[in-house]
Formats: C-alpha cells, sequence, structure tokens
DNA sequence: ATCCTTGCAAACAGTTTGCAACCCT
DNA sequence: AGGGTTGCAAACTGTTTGCAAGGAT
C-alpha cells in the first residue's frame, strides 16, 4: 500500500487536534486513497457500502472536510454540480482539463502555463502561491456527438 | 444605449424562432446588458424587482437559458455554487481569474496562454474552440484575511 | 382563438446541520 | 465517565419543472 505515510499522517493530525480515530475515518482514508481519479461523494459512498461498511453520507461529507483540512485532499468544483475530490500525491502539481459535457476530466502538467498563470495572478494581485487553473472545453466524444446531433 | 444591436438581435432570434416578445424579455435582456459584472439570477432578479417589474424567478432562469441559446448571454460555474451570467461584448475573448475566498471576478486577456491552452487540448484531444479557462486563487484581501484569522 | 409564457409551488440535486444514541479514549 | 462522532432525517441552497391562468400573435 503506498499510502502508509499519507495514513501515519492522517492519524497524527488526528491524534494532535484531539480527534478521534474511527473506522469511518480510516474506511474513507483508504478508499479515496485507492481511487486514482476524481471521485465524488456520493462514488466514495457507494464504494464504501459496496465493500460492507456501514457509514453514512453525513460521515462521509464529514470527514471529506476534515481530509482536506488536513492537506491530505483536494476539493474542487471542476465545472459541474458536485464536488469533485481527489487525495494529494508527492511532489508534481497539475491542472485540469475538463470536458464541460460529460465532465470528463484530464490531468496536465505544463511548466509554462504555471508560470504565466503566476503573472496573470501578480498582475491582478492575486496570490500566486494559491492558483488553481482549469481549462473547460469539450472532449473528442462530445464534439463528434454534438455535430451528430446538434443541440437545437 | 449601447446594446441596440444585440437588442435587435434577440428580437430577430425570438421572431425566427416563433417565441413570443414579452416584456419580462426584454426586461431581463436590458437588466443583463446593463450590468458590467458578473450576476447571479439571484441578483438579476432583485435588480428587476427594484425597477418595478414583476418578473419571477422561474421566467428569470427560463430567459436566461433562452438568451444563452441566442449566444447573447454567456453561464458558467467559476468555482462558486451559483452560476454567474454576462452579456457577451464585442469582439475580445477574455477569461477569469476567480477568488476561492470571496468570488470576486476578474476578466483578463492573455494571447500567449490562449496558445498554450489551445496546444493542451490540442494534446489531450479536446477542442482547442470551446475551452474557457479558469484560474481559482486567492485576492489580496483574502490573503490578508486569511493571514490575520488562519482558518483554524 | 391559438398555444407560447408566465407565476406559483412543488420537485430536485447536492450539501449541511440538529439531535439523540453511540463509542473512542 | 466524558465528550467527540455517528446516523437519521430535516433543513438548506440553487435550479428546474408541472400545471393552470394569462397574454402575444
Amino acid at each position: 500500500m503506498s499510502s502508509q505515510r499519507e495514513r501515519a499522517a492522517f492519524i497524527d493530525h488526528l491524534k494532535s487536534h484531539g480527534h478521534r480515530i474511527t473506522g469511518e475515518r480510516l474506511a474513507l482514508f483508504d478508499e479515496i486513497f485507492e481511487q486514482h481519479r476524481h471521485v465524488d461523494a456520493e462514488e466514495l459512498l457507494a464504494a464504501l457500502h459496496r465493500k460492507g461498511h456501514r457509514i453514512s453520507r453525513a460521515t462521509v461529507y464529514r470527514n471529506l472536510d476534515l481530509l482536506v483540512a488536513c492537506g491530505l485532499v483536494r476539493k474542487q468544483r471542476l465545472g459541474q454540480r458536485r464536488y469533485l475530490y481527489e487525495h494529494i500525491h508527492a511532489g508534481q502539481k497539475h491542472d485540469h482539463l475538463v470536458c464541460r459535457s460529460c465532465g470528463r476530466v484530464v490531468e496536465f502538467v505544463s511548466p509554462g502555463i504555471t508560470a504565466m498563470q503566476r503573472e496573470i495572478c501578480r498582475a491582478h494581485g492575486f496570490s500566486p502561491d494559491h492558483h488553481q487553473f482549469q481549462i473547460l472545453s469539450l472532449c473528442a466524444e462530445c464534439v463528434a456527438a454534438s455535430e451528430t446531433q446538434p443541440s437545437h
């Protein structure tokens, strides 16, 4: 299991903040660190139930916020209605390319664009260190679909 | 009134699509073309009521979608829960810098970054022509606030 | 006189919250 | 034992929709 380090960090964070180590928290942690894509709360809940855990929806939401507070999970709206969550993995900061139609998410890394983002943030008095970046477009499938069947 | 051309285009669109020209539609059109910032449905509704129009929330939503279908209004989620609307003005395509904390929106134009976006879209099989681009960060005020009063 | 539009209220989707029972420590 | 945590259901926010009344053509 490659998330041993993060799991330990999570447990430390819980202890040092006077939070308790519960089965629900560990199960949720394990689930989101097993997922290698962007998932929403409902998907996590369903996956946990499928594995026999008796966790509730409210607990999933509450503890996702906790994981975000620990800095172990990223929570973001990627154009869609729902929040998407992803566990944070080691070094490389990536950004997101999102299909506006089907919601598909692709990660990308582009040093050049990162430098430009920083510059734009700086130019407008925004923090260059807290930026996050999204390109919303249409994936090939959805372009094809919209050409076959125009929207009106 | 600088939106005469668009107003005429709207009326033409209505006629040519068998839609009716109603007071509510024209009032909503005028309101969103008077606003020079990103507004949400609730703000538009409130502004219309303030001016004495008796339009309902449902009608605002329905006709905002219509304006989007005409290509006169842009509807997007900029990180926040609500959709934001802006009327489309003449030539320059701009992108958005959004404060993740207070929701403040700044428009920017950057030819260099546009070229890079296109390249990233192309590299991942997304449509370079339908892209839209957001940088989510923290504005100076919110950075200052979070330093004075850390989140926990 | 048509039949598209409107307003109202109810439905919806996703997330948050109040409260009593529960169970980590 | 004590108090943070859980599950349930209800509340909430923002948007959409069904339906009867109303109004543009």
